[in-house]
Formats: structure tokens, sequence, C-alpha cells
DNA sequence: GAGCATGTGAGAACTGTTGTCGACTGCGGG
DNA sequence: CCCGCAGTCGACAACAGTTCTCACATGCTC
């Protein structure tokens, strides 16, 4: 049976604050910075069960690094600047058709998929954020 | 200047025996087993140095870690078997033409993107493989 | 409140990856 | 040829993120 505790609560009321995807240490770090006491531990606990509840997506950086953000119910995608962790959700019915057949096509069944979009964001790239090079 | 090393050379052959996505832990394990004398991270350095030569492409698993595949020069995206690990390229004008707007219209520039098709291919469910649960 | 399954957290362990550094070697110039 | 040396190797240590361990604490049910 899940339990209701202290640490469980703040951490998922930490996403209530933050846009943007943020990882388990980050959050560990704020939280210590606050003064809340909790441990390392715990978040990633945490982080981890809020995202099997479908409170909070997570993606995976360049560097390996799981981040996680508050995120809305529905099925989505997301638009990451890479200078300013900005993002935002997209929804494309088209790319979901498209994976859907083109993975039928070649025979594939219980299909699922994972697509980021990354950029520099307006506000960014007018400040003259430096831009790197990723192929996709 | 870049050099001609019997590792390096080893490092590139062996992709050309292997179907899907290897780690370069696999990568360095089969050469070892196969009497190739290399060290691990000589094997990091090359599949690093092949990535960015073009001759790799890579993705990251869920649980983090960087596989490598031989890869064609042409952009396009992968729908992987979860089962076997069997890789398809497939490429798609519409994905790539909705994520540019997409990010077009929120403002991003300098847009890259990834996008990788996960199921169980028709050979692994004729063969009853598990099924994993993942949204994308 | 008592009992106990569940959660906590400090620290150790683990995993993939990168850094260090003395030894080695491809390769262009002499 | 062989010299010189920048580029490379590899055993090993260091790192970063994450997970495990286990003694202790604490929600929940009764
Ligand atoms: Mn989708
Ligand atoms: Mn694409
Ligand atoms: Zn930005
Ligand atoms: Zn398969």
């Amino acid at each position: 049976m899940i339990r209701n505790t202290r640490q469980r609560t703040a951490v998922n009321a930490v996403f209530d604050e933050l846009e943007g995807f943020h990882s388990a240490q980050e959050v560990h770090a704020r939280m210590r910075a606050a003064g809340d006491s909790i441990g390392l531990s715990t978040v990633y606990r945490a982080v981890q069960a809020l995202v099997e509840d479908g409170e909070l997506d997570s993606i995976r950086t360049d560097a390996g690094e799981a981040i996680y953000r508050r995120c809305s119910a529905r099925h989505h995608h997301h638009l990451v600047c890479r200078a300013c962790g900005r993002t935002e959700e997209v929804e494309g019915p088209t790319v979901e058709r498209w994976a859907d057949r083109v993975a039928a096509e070649h025979g594939f069944v219980d299909v699922t998929h994972s697509l980021e979009i990354f950029g520099t964001c307006a506000a960014c790239h007018r400040a003259g954020a430096p831009s790197a090079d990723r192929p996709g």
C-alpha cells in the first residue's frame, strides 16, 4: 500500500513551481537549499513513483541524465530549448499515425515511440545563445 | 592528424558483422572474446570517433546506455525490436517537416530532433516474446 | 495507542563513461 | 631506411548518476 509521506508530497510540490525539465539531483539540491530535509535516494524514489503515476514525464539528456517535468495527461512530445531548458508540449496526430503505420508495415506490434525536438528558443537566440550541432 | 591504428580498424570492422545496436562494452567484450587485444577506453574513443565521422549512429537506451550501429549516410530514424534488438532504418519526410514546422511556430531556431520507434518484431512476437510498456 | 508494513536516508555499491599518464607507434621528413 | 614526435594506447583511477542496504522512523489500520 502506498503511503502519504512528507517527502513524497514535497517532491511533488516542487514540480508545481518549476518550469521545464529538472533532474532528481537538482530537485534534491533545491529542496535542501530551501531548508527541506530529504535524502537523495528518497527524491529518486519519489520522481520514479510520480512518473509511474503519470504525474511527471521524463526524458533523457544527451549526457544520459534523466530529467523530469510535470506533465499533462494526454500523449504529447517536447520541444526543448538547449540553452535555457524551456519546454513546450507539442502534439502531432500525423506523427503518431506515421510511427504506427511504419511499425505495422514492418510487422512490428506493441509499438511505442520517443520523439523530442531540440532547438534554441527565441529569447535565447536573441540573447545570442551558442548553437550546438546534433544530428537527429 | 588522425592516425590509422589496428584498434580503430578492428572496432570499425566489428560493426560490419553486427546487426542492430550494440554498446561499447559489448563490442569490447566481443573483441576480447575473439582474441583481439584492445582496451575499453580505446573502444569508447573509437565508437565516438566513428559517430563523428558518420560511420555509426548512436541512440540511448532507456537504461541510459549508449548503443551504436553502422549507419547509412542519409537522415533517418530507427524501428527497434525490444526483444531481439533487430533494427530497421525508416524515413519519413512528413515527420521531418512536422518537427521543423512545430519548432518554427514556437520561435525556435537551430532545430534538431530525435525519434525512435520501439516494438516487438514479427519473429519475436511469433516466438512469444514478452511485451513491455513504455509510453512515448 | 500498538503493531507492522512501508518509507527514509546516510553511506556503500554499481554502472557506464571519461580522465590520467607513462609507454607505444603510425607516419611524414630527413 | 630510421628519426622524431604528435597522436594513440590501455591499465587504472576517477567521476557522475543511479540503485542498493539496512537500521531506524513513521503512516495506517485496527
Ligand atoms: Mn507521439
Ligand atoms: Mn528525422
Ligand atoms: Zn531558451
Ligand atoms: Zn525481435
